[in-house]
DNA sequence: TGAGGCACTGTATTTTTGAACAGTTTTCGC
DNA sequence: GCGAAAACTGTTCAAAAATACAGTGCCTCA
């Protein structure tokens, strides 16, 4: 939906986010002359024409500051993983949640839905979404979202040279060790929060 | 700032924030007519005006929709409460966090900054943010933001009868019992949901 | 009881915006 | 080096929006 547009396109495209953000509305075509110093407000008209048809945006004709972003997206709620498919692929999310990315740091890319009891001793527990920054590497100690053998696992990372353990937080489930040398270990994010919705009665 | 309004005038600022929710962008005057059933301009015009002058809105002069929301204060973040003194008391405020109280349901009043490890079992550790609402009253099993004896305190609300047991989820504690014939018990809230803002390292 | 604030009607005028029409320059794939 | 899309300039005009001015009815409070 928001790839297929042209440098220029997204330059515009974020303005428009940016002044949704700090002002509470999106700006006129006369603003975007402005802020991108057009002469003409054609070139701010013909731009949003072209985000318009692309699905960036959407306008409402005869009105005043008639820009519409599409819908509050939020972040995406990742539920369970097909092996062999990329984690954020559109028949994972289960919805999505309206959330400020940056109420994490780093910021959150996407929540993960949590399964199982394995980092109950983390304070993580079954069905708690999980914020993740998308991250190729990790430090020791971090708790990471990694793919082993095409299933996805939350586990606390650890190395020693090639030796990689993904250690549970729980006494009743065991480590896992991987040669990185032999098997590949794909790490997805590291952990930068955690929400829950509800609390078990 | 938002108390001194009258009820009209409540009821425009709330016409003018569901605006902004929904469709991502002020009322005109004119929409704030067709909303309310006012077939002059100026209705909504003097509302405005009287809301500005009151701090609720502030109007930008000459632009369309030239009204700003000062800012999305969002929920209250409460840390250490002092004996005595209610639990939103001003001065309890550690800061605001700009979340959707409906993420959770029932929707969050406040966070609380959790201290301690009382209620580790259960997923909540120290330094974690619970989302708390307000309620008067706890159904047994929930886990309840409670005041006995002027410290504020979370734990898993059972009664039987007039003792109630306020439990740990942690075996290093003891549980609080109280005699609701001698002692007072006040539930602040019921806990809703849980935030945690970056991950242990 | 009458002065003043609130909540409106009604009309008019000016700005701000959106949007159409007619062109020019640049970039880039082929 | 041709042609098309992208990225603009410049001008114009009508609709949308802000805003001023002149009133009316109702309620409250002194």
């Amino acid at each position: 939906m928001d790839s297929n547009l042209t440098g220029r396109q997204r330059e515009i495209l974020d303005f428009i986010r940016a002044t949704v953000e700090t002002e509470g509305r999106p700006p006129t075509r006369a603003e975007v002359c402005t802020a991108f110093g057009f002469r003409s407000p054609n070139a701010a008209e013909s731009h949003l024409r072209a985000l318009a048809a692309k699905g960036a945006i959407l306008l409402e004709e005869g009105r005043a500051r008639g820009i519409r972003l599409p819908d509050g997206i939020g972040l995406p709620i990742v539920g369970r993983v097909a092996a062999g498919s990329p984690i954020l692929a559109v028949e994972h999310v289960e919805s999505r949640q309206q959330i400020d990315p940056a109420l994490f740091s780093p910021k959150a890319d996407y929540l993960l839905r949590v399964h199982g009891m394995s980092m109950r001793d983390a304070g993580i527990l079954d069905g708690d979404l999980l914020a993740v920054h998308r991250a190729p590497e990790a430090r020791v100690g971090q708790i990471v979202v990694a793919r082993v053998e095409d299933e996805v696992t939350v586990k606390t990372f650890t190395r020693k040279g090639n030796l990689v353990s993904l250690l549970p937080a729980n006494p009743d489930f065991e480590p896992i060790v991987i040669d990185t040398r032999r098997e590949p270990l794909v790490i997805e994010g590291i952990a930068v929060g955690l929400i829950r919705k509800g609390m078990p009665v």
